[in-house]
RNA sequence: GCCGCUGUGGCGGAAUAGGCAGACGCAUUGGACUUAAAAUCCAACGGAAGAGAUUCCAUACCGGUUCAAGUCCGGUCAGCGGUACCA
């Protein structure tokens, strides 16, 4: 069989007679994968993998009674793009667009059952447009807010730069240190929707692993505030707020932590603390949050000369700047009890700060500080005694009695920034007004468009804002000249609403139709990476969540079921990239195989989830295998089908159970593996004296159908080849019969003190009793017990006997 | 560092809810067919000992629970993903 050949033609004919187009009604099946980046030139076989083995679930899911949406289109905003711009001068519209046309032909190749007349592409303003409209739901809903953040900065390139282009913190382009400094940036409010995020979890059909991350990102913590008065108060600044989840170690409280970058810490410096600090603050700049807040790295600060106030106890306190405190993370302050926290204890240690032990385990043996469990309070005064959970409790509500402090709670996610400083994204739909401020684009104005004549090269600005005929404007409520707003949204923003986009793509009045996506999404099944699991996947449930909530959907969570698949390697098992030379194309595999062996080997070679080394082997293994096939059904395509029963009834029945459990579960390599053992089988029955080609054809006509979801333009050109006629994709999935897979003894395994001994046969359906009495009496089984007596015998009913002497 | 995950033959991987470890395939070896090769078909194939029936060892490592552990619990090591401006 020319695979080539075959496959163009069944592409052909599904595409015209229309099998993959989607018209809406019955019982809408939305699958889902994550649209792909054009960054390369060139699809890899990971997106097969992606993609491919999807298409497979969501035709068995039309085989199924489902009218399947599968749609496709393209992220296409984003660095990776601009960078190509300025080192090669090729334009970022120009080279995604060309890289878009390979990735079209490349996806179509693939035989998707893609209905492209649902396709967008993320950096065409017919689809950004709508992007800026979520930036003015947002803005105008109280949920984006601009306010100062630090970025990375490269002092020589002047500029912004990605965390991606930080290597070892250096500008990975001219090897200058790289700063953080502060610029104003928009953000979303995504903290406020922190607690419904949280909910939202439980009723998803998700991977456990996968929610509990997000959960730990959104990191709820159920504590206290604590207020500090400060010893000499700074104008209207009379206290500092510490968040804590220890509430009951308040009175083991020997220093305060500031944050170096908290907005207190100039003016509580002494002169005398003046040098120390800002080198401190400085040295700071330099480091990430990881090297941070790492536990092996010394925990280094400096006394900045001022002191507060214990509310508990009245106790002066020194306050510190360390850099194992974060300024995004609660307020930015921490309250230092070093003999019952373990960094604190370094830094007091290191600092020769007092260690006050006010908790004691609750077996009353004092041990090695720190000691950092719940135990019971000591040397607290009015609390000794209490337990540390009931000692929370009561010292928040004393503090609440004087308005220093009571419960609170905590969440470690932070506000999502969207501004990014450069030209490849959306325009943030903004204007700046000597008079008015910043205000929004009018709707009516959208989109604000993105020249194409700019200047890459970087000079510390933005493209955008060196180009006047962008930025230079009149303000939509007074009429004065004015200025755009330079930054780009975050790319995330872009993809963090696709799947709304889809059902009703060319939509120029509206983002979606609110009846359309009402009746199509939720997503029923959403396939893509587990690493955007706390980036994509958490925004998109946001902005699905905010939506809602504005009355634009009747759901509040995009995807029902999601399914991560794991990453194909290189055949070294590095992860593919062009600089280790291991990049895998599928073109020159479907060229010679055709592209159903590459899915089929897709599917088979992995665990979907895990993903794993790339091996020509493998790919041979699933042609050879389809070859088989192919012979069988060529040695009986002429026969009539007779009789539907005989001795393969088991072997087929078996198959098709258990492909239909694997399909829908993602099992895909399982699924495969019963369909070869039903070839093995056939290829046996063959040599057998009551061979029947006409059965045997009657079979085969089974098994296509049951491989056409993995091999789809294969077992269609099979299909006819046994005289079948119109498209495999209109017909139902096979279904099995119980009693065909009914047998009449089950064998045991019996151990003895379980170890295996031997094999006996019983009946099938027998009672644990009855299966106890005759184990006991089969001689194989009296000669491995030895005349030993039997203590218990454990019986698990089909399977295995273990006797215990 | 922190959060999440993974670790099974020479290799990719199976193993429902704690119940016969290694399904299915690759590679290898032997055989059939062939003048020969390829292709195809048949067979063997975790390790060690044994002529053999069989026995012992084996799911990264150490320990625990259990009649029974790849699976559950505690610890260690290694690798992968994320860590908020890569997407």
């Amino acid at each position: 069989m020319n695979h080539v050949e075959i496959e163009k033609k069944w592409r052909e004919r599904w595409e015209k007679e229309g099998v993959n187009t989607f018209s809406f009604g019955g019982d809408k099946c939305y699958v889902l994968e994550m649209l792909p980046y054009p960054s390369g030139a060139n699809l890899h076989v990971g997106h097969w993998y992606n993609y491919g083995v999807a298409d497979s679930y969501a035709r068995y899911m039309r085989m199924n009674g489902k009218n399947v949406f599968q749609p496709m289109g393209f992220d296409a905003f984003g660095l990776p793009a601009e960078n190509y711009a300025i080192k090669t001068g090729v334009h970022p519209k120009d080279s995604t667009a060309a890289n878009i046309a390979t990735m079209e032909r490349q996806l179509r190749d693939m035989g998707m059952m893609f209905d492209w007349s649902h396709e967008f592409c993320t950096c065409r303003p017919d689809y950004y447009k709508w992007t800026q409209w979520l930036f003015l739901q947002l803005y105008k809903n109280g949920l984006c807010y601009q306010k100062k953040a630090p970025v990375n900065y490269c002092p020589s390139c002047q500029t912004v730069i990605a965390n991606e282009q930080v290597v070892d913190g250096k500008c990975e382009r001219c090897k200058t240190e790289v700063v953080h400094k502060e610029m104003t940036q928009w953000f979303f409010k995504i903290t406020d929707y922190a607690e419904k995020l949280l909910l939202g979890l439980d009723k998803l059909d998700w991977p456990e692993k996968t929610k509990t991350m997000q959960r730990n990102w959104i990191g709820k913590s159920e504590g206290g505030e604590v207020v500090f008065d400060l010893e000499k108060p700074i104008g209207e600044v009379k206290s500092i707020s510490v968040f804590t989840t220890r509430a009951d170690t308040l009175f083991g409280v020997s220093y305060v932590v500031l944050a170096p970058e908290h907005k207190l810490v100039p003016a509580l410096t002494t002169a005398k603390c003046k040098k120390a600090v800002e080198a401190y603050v400085a040295e700071t700049a330099k480091r990430t949050d990881i090297e941070r807040t790492s536990n092996t790295k010394e925990k280094t600060g400096v006394f900045i000369g001022s002191y507060c106030i214990n509310p508990i106890n009245g106790e002066k306190v020194p306050i510190y700047i360390a850099d194992y405190c974060l300024a995004t993370y609660g307020t930015g302050a921490v309250m230092g009890v070093a003999a019952h926290d373990a960094r604190d204890y370094a830094f007091a240690v290191k600092n020769k700060l007092a260690i006050k032990r006010v908790v004691m385990p609750t077996d009353g043996v004092a041990g090695e500080l720190p000691f950092t469990d719940y135990g019971v309070m000591i040397n607290s005064g009015m609390f000794d005694g209490l337990s540390s959970a009931d000692g929370k409790a009561a010292v928040l509500e004393e503090l609440k009695k004087t308005g220093h402090g009571g419960a609170k709670t905590n969440y470690r996610m932070r506000d999502w920034s969207v501004s990014r400083q450069r030209y490849w994204g959306a325009p943030i739909p903004i204007v700046y007004c000597e008079h008015c401020g910043a205000v929004p684009v009018p709707e009516n104005d959208l989109p604000v468009t993105l020249p194409y004549e700019v200047n890459f090269t970087p000079d510390g600005r933005s493209p955008l804002a060196l180009s006047p005929e962008f930025y230079e404007t009149t303000c939509p409520v007074c009429g004065k000249k004015a200025k755009r707003e330079t930054d780009t949204l975050d790319t995330f923003v872009c993809s963090s609403w696709y799947y709304l986009r889809y059902p009703d793509a060319h939509n120029a009045d509206k983002p979606f139709d609110k009846d359309t996506v009402n009746s199509m999404l939720p997503v029923d099944c959403y396939v893509g990476g587990a690493e955007h699991a706390c980036s994509h996947l958490l925004y998109s449930r946001f902005i699905t969540k905010v939506l809602h909530d504005l009355g634009y959907l009747d759901f509040d969570e995009p995807f029902k079921r999601l399914v991560h698949q794991g990453v194909i390697l290189g055949p070294d098992g590095n992860r593919m990239s062009k600089s280790r030379g291991n990049v895998i194309s599928p073109d020159p595999i479907v060229k010679k195989y055709g592209s159903d062996a590459l899915r089929l080997y897709m599917m088979f070679g992995f665990d979907y989830a895990e993903g794993g080394p790339w091996s020509d082997g493998g790919i041979t293994s699933c042609a050879k295998f389809m070859d088989r096939i192919e012979r069988l059904v060529e040695s009986v395509k002429d026969e009539k089908i007779g009789k539907t029963d005989g001795a393969l009834d088991y072997d087929l029945n078996y198959c098709i159970k258990e492909v239909r459990a694997d399909i829908p579960a993602f099992g895909f390599n399982t699924a495969v593996a019963r369909c070869m053992e039903l070839v093995n089988a056939m290829y046996k029955y063959k040599g057998q004296p009551d061979f029947d080609p006409a059965y045997l054809k009657h079979v085969l006509t089974v098994l296509v159908k049951v491989m056409a979801p993995l091999a789809p333009h294969f077992c269609e050109e099979l299909n006819e080849m046994l005289g079948g006629r119109g498209s495999l994709f209109d017909e139902q999935y096979p279904t099995y019969d119980e009693s065909k897979l009914v047998k009449s003894a089950t064998e045991y395994a019996v151990q003895v003190n379980s170890k295996i001994k031997c094999k006996i046969v019983l009946a099938q359906g027998l009672s644990v009793p009855q299966i106890q009495k005759l184990a006991l009496e089969n001689s194989d089984v009296i000669t491995a017990l030895e005349n030993k007596p039997p203590k218990k015998v454990i019986v698990i009913p089909e399977r295995l006997i273990n006797i215990v002497v």
